[in-house]
DNA sequence: AAAGACACCAACCGCCCAACC
DNA sequence: TGGTTGGGCGGTTGGTGTCTT
């Protein structure tokens, strides 16, 4: 930081969808070479480390955004464990969740809901009993505002719809999800191609091939850019039911959207024992993660299993007794 | 209806480390 | 070898929306 010219007039806070526009066009045409030219090629009054960030965090195509699904969250808290405040790390097993958006959904959600259930959100161990009192009196307005779910065991509860309250239900929320469908219709815009293809030519800057990246972006210069959350996509009057169901369900059936997560999960005996592993090799925690990851994933093949063998299940049903998604609510 | 409290999260800050010269 | 630069990371802040009183 601080190692632009003061001379610079840089610009801070929010990205204008202008900005936005600007550096998605610029990267998905030429791809990331060195981040402080960026904001120079691309024609941006921002330092490069900020278009970075804009960028991995927002704009990316691969992102998945959303709501945290229950894999997603069990996933959450078992790398926390053994990982600490690694976010960069948690994320880089959760395929399309950045960095950022663990720290923020930890920071607000998981790390109150193990205060609440008397666990020590730093250790993970249970909190004594003073540690209780005091840390629910700290957090009792937000244990509050914590939706109170049933716990649920399959994905067919899981389409029930879930108790919530105002917080869980609020505008803000459904204009998240909103923002996130307009993101979404761009970048689907843009995946006719390999969404991975960004990362491909990152690494081999290639403006032509393999793909057509021109035409592609010339054809696609009607994207509606949507960078700030919390003042779109009502204004536009497109939101339509399908597009919202669309959209949610795209989230919602973690069967699909989750794919790459189950990549990741296993039954609760191989959770269990890539625990262990991991606990075991606690000086090395890239190893450690490395081996958790090891074995073959077909995806959660027996949730009973996974519920009974894993130390974590009941924690993490609760953790994620709910599948805070739009769709839900949009059903009621 | 208004003001204060609270929650969320995008973005910033500052530090660290590796690569380069 | 030491200085500079760029990228990455975790912690923190500030803006905004919502809820409560």
């Amino acid at each position: 930081m601080g190692r632009h010219s003061v001379k610079e007039k840089l610009r801070k806070g929010l990205w204008s969808p202008e900005e936005d526009e600007k550096l998605y066009n610029y990267i998905t045409r030429f791809g990331v070479g060195c981040w402080s030219s960026v904001p120079k090629l691309a024609g941006l009054q921002r330092c490069g480390k900020s278009c970075r960030l804009r960028w991995i965090n927002y704009l990316r195509p691969d992102l998945k955004r959303g709501m945290f699904s229950q894999e997603e969250e069990e996933m959450i808290f078992t790398l926390h464990e053994v990982l600490g405040n690694r976010w960069a790390q948690i994320a880089a097993k959760l395929r399309g969740r950045t960095d950022n958006e663990i720290k923020n959904y930890w920071n607000s959600y998981l790390k109150k809901k193990l205060i609440k259930k008397g666990i020590d959100p730093n250790t993970h161990k249970p909190l004594s009993e003073n540690q209780v009192r005091n840390e629910t009196n700290c957090t009792d307005k937000a244990s509050m505002l914590i939706p109170q779910l049933p716990n649920v065991s399959n994905s067919a509860e899981i389409e029930q719809p879930f108790h919530f309250n105002k917080r869980s239900f609020n505008s803000e929320a459904i204009t998240r999800q909103l923002t996130e469908i307009s993101r979404n219709q761009l970048v689907s815009k843009q995946q006719v191609f390999d969404p991975l293809f960004l990362y491909e030519f990152q690494a081999n800057v290639n403006p032509i091939g393999p793909y057509d990246h021109q035409n592609q972006i010339e054809g696609n210069t009607n994207f509606g850019f949507c960078s700030m959350p919390r003042l779109t996509n009502f204004e536009h009057g497109h939101m339509t039911e399908s597009d919202f169901s669309d959209s949610s369900t795209s989230r919602m059936s973690t069967s699909n959207s989750s794919n790459m997560i189950s990549h990741h999960s296993s039954s609760g005996i191989q959770m269990n024992q890539m625990l262990e592993n991991a606990q075991e090799l606690i000086w090395d925690a890239d190893n450690k993660i490395d081996s958790l990851f090891q074995y073959p994933y077909d995806g959660i093949k027996n949730e009973e299993d996974f519920s009974t063998n894993n130390p974590l299940s009941s924690l993490s049903q609760d953790l994620s007794g709910e599948n805070r998604d739009v769709s839900t609510i949009s059903k009621m």
